[in-house]
DNA sequence: TGAAATGTTGGGGCG
DNA sequence: ACGCCCCAACATTTC
C-alpha cells in the first residue's frame, strides 16, 4: 500500500508532521505538489510568489532526491489530481498539512470527504503554526480581536511540539506516477527577466531558511530591538518568505531562539529574542483572524469603513508603485520591492501609511500591489497589516496616526544608507539632506548632480497638507 | 509600531 | 542684584 504526501505551504522535510506520518505507515511515499490556480479566486499567486515557489519545489525535489524519492508535479483543480494519483498509484492514504485561507480551508474540507467517501484514509496535520485558530478564544468565547490578550493566551498555550528532525530515507514507489516538468509551469519571468535581483537577495527552500535563522540568531537577534528599525542595516531574520512556504515553521524557530536565548542571557525570552518571538505572534494573531473574519482580505474589519471617502488617483498610485513619490525614505522602499520582492519592515509600514493617509488611496490597492511584488505575500499577512494601517482592522493603529516620512527617514535611516541603496539619483546629496531634497539650495543640488523634477521628482503631495486632508477625512466617517 | 500643537521650566542675556 | 524676555529642552495634550 501506498500513502500520498501532499505538499502544499510545508515544503520543508524537518519539523513536518504530514511526513512523520507518512513515514510512520511504513509504506511507499508519494510526494505531490498540485499547482491548483483554479480556487484561490482573486488570491492567484503573484509574479513575485511564483519565483520563489519554483526554487522552492527545485529544492524540495533536490532534498527528496537525496533521500531515494522525488517530487511528482501535477496541474489542475486539487480534488481532480488527488483523485487521479490514487487511481493511478493505489494509494489508501492521503496526509497533508493544513492551510487556513478561507478557499484552501473549504476545498480541503471538499476533497477529505471525497477521499473517506472512497473508504480510503485522509488526515491533516498542523505545520505552519504555534496555535491553530480555533484553538484560542476569549473568555466568552469569541475569536481574538486585540493583539496583547492574543499573544498572552498563546504564550500561555504552552511550549510548542518540539521539532521533528528530516527524515533521511524516504520509501518511493518503483515507478512514480507521471509528473509535469517544473520550468514548462512557467513561474519563472522570461522576457523581460526581472528576477536578477531576487537571485542575489535570496535561497528559497529549507536550506536557505536555516542558513537565514542560524545566521540571524548568531548576532542580529541580541540588537533586535533597535536594530530591526533600521532598514539600512541586516536588523531582522528575513524568514519571512521562508515562513510563508513553510521551509521553516514556527515551533523550529520558537525552539532554536529560545535555546540560543538560554545559552545567551539565562533566560529564555533574553535581549531581542522576546521582541522576535512577538513578531512571531503577530503572524499567528493575522491567521487567527483570517480564520475567523474571512473577508479580512476584501472587507473592512470595522464596518463604518465601508464607506471611507477614498481618493482615486491613477497617477499618484503609479508614483507610488515605481517609487517615485519625491520623498526618498518611500521610493527606496517601494524600489526595494520592486527589485528584490521584499521590503524591511519599518519601511512597510511607512510607504502603507504613506499611501492611505498621504495619497488617501484605498488600503486595497497597496494590498494587491504587495500581494504581486512581495516574494513573502501572505493573505494573512497582508491583509491583517493593511486593515491596521488603514485603522480599520484588529487592534489597529488610531487614525490620527500618521507617519512623517522625512522623521522616519531621519530617525531610522540617519547616515541614508537605505536611502542612498535604492535611489543612486540622489547619493550625493549630504545626509542632512538626504531625506529631504526639495529643501536643498539650487547649489547644493548641482553639487549632487540632481536636476529636481527631472533626475528625482519634486514631493507628488505636501506632507502637512495631505496630514490634515487625511484626519479631516477619517473625521468625516467618524461623524456620519 | 507618531507627530504636531501647546504648555512648562529654567538658564542666560541684558537693561 | 533684579526682573524681564527669549528660547531650548522637556512634558503634556491633541489630532
Amino acid at each position: 500500500m501506498t500513502t500520498i504526501l501532499w505538499f502544499r505551504r510545508d515544503l520543508r522535510l524537518a519539523d513536518n508532521p504530514a511526513l512523520d506520518a507518512a513515514l510512520a505507515k511504513a509504506q511507499p511515499v508519494v510526494c505531490v505538489y498540485i499547482l491548483d490556480d483554479a480556487d484561490a479566486g482573486a488570491w492567484r499567486p503573484g509574479g513575485a510568489t511564483n519565483w520563489w515557489l519554483a526554487g522552492s519545489l527545485a529544492a524540495l525535489d533536490a532534498a527528496l532526491t537525496k533521500r531515494g524519492n522525488r517530487l511528482v508535479l501535477r496541474r489542475g483543480p486539487a480534488e481532480d489530481e488527488i483523485a487521479k494519483l490514487i487511481d493511478e498509484t493505489g494509494a489508501e492514504a492521503v496526509l497533508w498539512n493544513r492551510r487556513y485561507e478561507p478557499w484552501a480551508v473549504k476545498r480541503d474540507e471538499r476533497i477529505k470527504s471525497a477521499i473517506k467517501a472512497r473508504g480510503l484514509t485522509a488526515e491533516s496535520f498542523n505545520a505552519s503554526l504555534l496555535a491553530e485558530p480555533w484553538t484560542l478564544a476569549t473568555q466568552k468565547d469569541n475569536p481574538y480581536r486585540v493583539f496583547t490578550p492574543f499573544r498572552r493566551a498563546l504564550y500561555a498555550s504552552g511550549e510548542p511540539q518540539r521539532p521533528t528532525r528530516a527524515p533521511k530515507k524516504i520509501p518511493a514507489l518503483k515507478t512514480l506516477p507521471p509528473s509535469d516538468d517544473l520550468t514548462a509551469w512557467g513561474l519563472l519571468p522570461t522576457a523581460p527577466d526581472w528576477a536578477g535581483g531576487f537571485r542575489t537577495a535570496w535561497q528559497p527552500g529549507e536550506a536557505g531558511a536555516h542558513r537565514r535563522l542560524d545566521y540571524f540568531l548568531d548576532g542580529t537577534v541580541f540588537d533586535y530591538r533597535t536594530g530591526r528599525d533600521r532598514p539600512g542595516i541586516v536588523g531582522t531574520s528575513r524568514l519571512s518568505p521562508h515562513l510563508h512556504f513553510g521551509e521553516i515553521g514556527p515551533r523550529q524557530i520558537w525552539h532554536a531562539a529560545t535555546a540560543r536565548s538560554m545559552a545567551q542571557t539565562g533566560s529564555p525570552m533574553g535581549q531581542g529574542v522576546d521582541t522576535f518571538l512577538s513578531e512571531i505572534a503577530w503572524r499567528e494573531f493575522s491567521y487567527h483572524l483570517l480564520f475567523h473574519f474571512p473577508t479580512l482580505p476584501e472587507q473592512p474589519l470595522r464596518s463604518e469603513f465601508t464607506d471611507f471617502p477614498w481618493r482615486n488617483d491613477a497617477k499618484g498610485l503609479a508614483a507610488w508603485q515605481r517609487g517615485m513619490t519625491g520623498y526618498p525614505i518611500v521610493d527606496a522602499g517601494m524600489r526595494e520591492l520592486w527589485t528584490t520582492g521584499w521590503m524591511h519592515n519599518r519601511v512597510r509600514m511607512i510607504v502603507a501609511s504613506f499611501l492611505i493617509k498621504d495619497l488617501l488611496l484605498p488600503w486595497r490597492a497597496g494590498e494587491e500591489w504587495f500581494w504581486d511584488t512581495l516574494v513573502d505575500a501572505d493573505l494573512a499577512n497582508n491583509a491583517a497589516s493593511w486593515q491596521w494601517v488603514a485603522g480599520c482592522g484588529a487592534d489597529a493603529a488610531p487614525y490620527f496616526r500618521v507617519f512623517n516620512p522625512t522623521l522616519q527617514g531621519e530617525k531610522f535611516d540617519p547616515d541614508g544608507r537605505y536611502v542612498r541603496t535604492w535611489i543612486p539619483e540622489i547619493a550625493k546629496l549630504p545626509d542632512k539632506l538626504i531625506h529631504t531634497p526639495w529643501k536643498a539650495t539650487p547649489l547644493e543640488l548641482a553639487e549632487a548632480g540632481i536636476r529636481l523634477g527631472r533626475d528625482y521628482p519634486h514631493p507628488v503631495v505636501d506632507h502637512a497638507g495631505a496630514r490634515l486632508r487625511a484626519l479631516d477625512a477619517y473625521r468625516t466617517m467618524g461623524s456620519d
